[in-house]
DNA sequence: TTTCTTGCAAACCTTTTGCATCCCC
DNA sequence: GGGGATGCAAAAGGTTTGCAAGAAA
């Protein structure tokens, strides 16, 4: 399994892994998933997002960092970064005597694909 | 209900609710306290924050925007404003054609208060 | 009477845990 | 045999919902 993890690309939970595993033909029982990721996570090899209802994995190691956009249609992941966040939250933390132990930034929306899909093209005027 | 949230100040869960409102003699059921809040977030009144593992809500009435620091040990929230935040998030959507229906920039850590406490002053060289 | 609101309990959903089993060193 | 990994089912924790009773309109 954690092999499996590992060769996968990013952005995925728990629901997800076990199903795309499953048609991989490597069965695995929820809570051996679930024991997993937390242990991933514990190692610093993945790390945690609470986009919504949720919890999702990304890959940890060495990876820069980033934030996230979600799409709340298609469940989507998209990473981006902001120059300049990371001072403005230390200074802020600094400003609280506040001991930072993490951030996240998540913009929540619909995609461009969802967008389109759902609202097709139409005659404003028409209405 | 409605009266008692719009009295009270900022960031509660629903459990923190229904106590309060013990204690203020109103008693209420569980149910309905959900059901009120998710009408009065409907309503553009409310505000839904994912802190961690429940739900938090803010008065959302003309209230600036800002962003939450957020203590994993007391739970207490503190908010501050990230100047120029809103700008470089729209310029990321547009960049993506994504059409932002909210953000949310949470710090976790740990509060000066609660780092106090559990971490007395000690001389480390003795250690 | 029709409609809206409440309470209770049960359902739901995601995640965690207890326990027995299995595998491997 | 001992230590850790696994599966199953049950528990946990927060939230939602079905239904019947009650209040309001």
């Amino acid at each position: 399994m954690v092999r499996y993890i590992f060769q996968k690309h990013n952005h995925f939970d728990a629901d997800q892994l076990i199903e795309e595993m499953k048609q991989a033909d490597l069965q695995v029982s929820r809570a051996t998933v679930y024991r997993t990721l937390s242990k991933l996570v514990d190692a610093g090899l993945l790390r945690r997002l609470e986009l919504g209802p949720r919890m999702y994995y990304e890959h940890d190691y060495g990876y820069p960092q980033h934030e996230h956009l979600y799409c709340v249609k298609c469940h989507k992941v998209i990473e981006f970064q902001l120059p300049g966040m990371d001072e403005a939250l230390k200074e802020e933390c600094g400003k609280h005597r506040f001991q930072l132990e993490g951030h996240s930034l998540i913009i929540r929306g619909i995609c461009a694909e969802c967008n389109q899909a759902r609202m097709p093209k139409r005659r404003l005027d028409l209405i």
